[in-house]
DNA sequence: TATGAATGAGACTTCATTCAT
DNA sequence: AATGAATGAAGTCTCATTCAT
């Protein structure tokens, strides 16, 4: 008795499931998650609402549907694994970053994204979805880093946690100044993150602190 | 002809005023903006609706009133100009804005931030504090940079406004993961800032970029 | 596009909008529009508040839609055009008049009519529908005067439009005492019309006026 | 202890009186009673909330105060008692009000008055004065025409209270038109009346009424 | 299954009136 | 007497969700 028959195949729901996710982005992104009803959803989608709650319990159903991002997330970590060497797969990391960034496709998910970025503020399987997001992608580059060490291509006594994060975070920073329609030059802002991790080679030989000299 | 004759002070209108936006942060540093309703702010105040709305002319007049954080940015940037030299003070503001971000006096304030950053994607007035929020401390890190070039304490051919970008986007970053309860270690991550930073200086010799060899 | 399969067919629809106006009609009868609560229309109504809303945008659009009233108006406009002979026109449409203000089935049109007249005061779309529905019958009555007059039934010098205007304002007078409750017998005030219509008959000696002979 | 010492004299409290009036009347005219709010009386009036309790029990108290239109009537009936005449008095009357109609100085008044006649409709108060104010002049009227009739200038079988109530039904219905900006020409329908009044002369010979021949 | 009309709690806001000053 | 800040009930309208068809 237990779905009988499946009036439409897997492959047919699924298909339609994505279309829905797919109306959501656009309202979401341009609204809010809050600030868009059910209704626009049911508008944009061509569906009944009938029908989308046939496939989402609820509004915040589709709204953790689309906290999770594994997509675009994937497409950039792809890149560090490119290189054979940690480094230049750290350098990568950041291009591919930027480069994503310019792609005007995406906007819809960055948008959607800062949104979650917010509501994981109160909800708080949004905020697991979200911080799963960036747990993968920082054990990653803590991973790079600490084999760039062990290279000798990174100085051994940097944090490796810290920096992830900080690359992390500076990239969710850009992300932000983005959306938000800031002039930011993409490939400025990886020339000085590249520059930057550069300047963390064993060998360069930094500005000396003033207060170790004092 | 406006309010020929108030009945209560100046000051304590002012302090109503902030009463009642400090009630308003609570709830919004909860629930976000839209989840939030007058009735929470009007109970947490312990004040009337009519009361409130002789304070804001609307609840997105409260909104608005809270995407506006002068206090907290002021005393950080305070901090970079406690330093005669300019790359100091680059540092010091890192140092300083990680301490910030360890403060939980303010986490209120930073989560409602953080609902501001979305918030902004859709709300005009919101964006343009949030951008202006940006744009100050953007420009002085800027001008920092290019001082701190023209000092000869970092390479001149790195681009000021990109750089000033990538550390706002950094800070920026880590309060996003602050606000979430992820384990971020403040004084590692500005260790790594610093170092960063003091990478970039001229005669740190970096490890060349490989393309560059080839 | 439009309500691309619509559940309830349009005779349906048309009879619940038909019952909300009915209920509404009884509220504004009693209370007037501003004192009258969307509650109360929904109480009477037997329906819900969001029920009512997908048949009216807002309570203005409730109010407009009865600030016209075509039914009644044609009811009485027809009377006119039963009679071959324009004068007797202008007369039957008097009684028929009279004989509608007598009708205690049209006591609520007649009430949230008055109620219209002042909502048209402020109200442009509610003025629009109310001056129409002046003009309408004033044409027609002018066209009566001028036929009658073209046949020799009334005095050629007669200002048409006047006398229109007269006999519509005349009407709404009459209305506005029934609907207070005055005791005004409509068959008297019909006599009163038809002798004075009649005495503006092209052969009626009246009495000269004193001024003239002076 | 009874009002031990009227702090302003009685006729300052009457003045005061008549200024939050004018104030209201203003409000009323452009808004209706009930879509004017007590705060746009204090602004009209410049008086503070408490002052203007000080004068009227409640917004009801001024509705009610507004209407009961002594003046206005007064200055027309008058008009009615300067001929000796009866028969040319009610010709006067009609004069008067079409001139009363013109003077732009009575427009908030009428518009109020129209206000009033709606709201009588629901409260009680309001309508005793509106009734009242239509019984004085009625009651005039009715009296005209049965001296004119005693005098034989009207027909004696004319019921004096249908015309009396028929002539006063005509000026409100007037009055509506003007109010809603309608291009009445007042003094074409002053002359329309005049006619009808003079062809209800006993001498006049209508146009028998086709019924009493058949 | 799919539809979309209906529900009804709850959203934001107003406003006549009061009363401490 | 006069002031105007404060009250809080009531206003209009929305919207996530359900369920008869």
């Amino acid at each position: 008795m237990e779905s009988a028959t499946p009036k439409i195949s897997r492959e047919r729901r699924e298909s339609r499931r994505e279309h829905i996710l797919e109306a959501a982005l656009g309202c979401f992104a341009d609204e809010g998650f809050h600030q868009t009803g059910m209704a626009e959803i049911v508008r944009r989608s061509g569906m009944s609402h009938g029908a989308i709650y046939s496939y989402f319990r609820s509004k915040d159903d589709i709204i953790e549907a689309l906290a999770d991002d594994r997509h675009s997330r994937e497409a950039i970590l792809n890149a560090a694994a490119a290189s054979d060497d940690p480094f230049e797969g750290l350098v990568a990391l950041a291009r591919a970053y930027a480069t994503s960034l310019a792609d005007p496709s995406s906007e819809l998910r960055r948008r959607v994204g800062v949104h979650g970025w917010a509501e994981a503020l109160r909800n708080p399987r949004v905020r697991a979805r979200v911080v799963e997001g960036i747990a993968v992608p920082c054990t990653l580059v803590a991973g790079l880093v600490a084999r760039a060490q062990s290279a000798g291509r990174l100085a051994p006594d940097i944090d490796a946690d810290a920096l992830a994060r900080s690359l992390i975070a500076l990239f969710q920073g850009v992300t932000l100044q983005v959306v938000w329609g800031e002039p930011v030059d993409f490939d400025a802002c990886a020339d000085v993150v590249e520059r930057m991790l550069r300047g963390l080679a064993p060998d360069a030989r930094p500005t000396p602190a003033p207060r170790a000299e004092a």
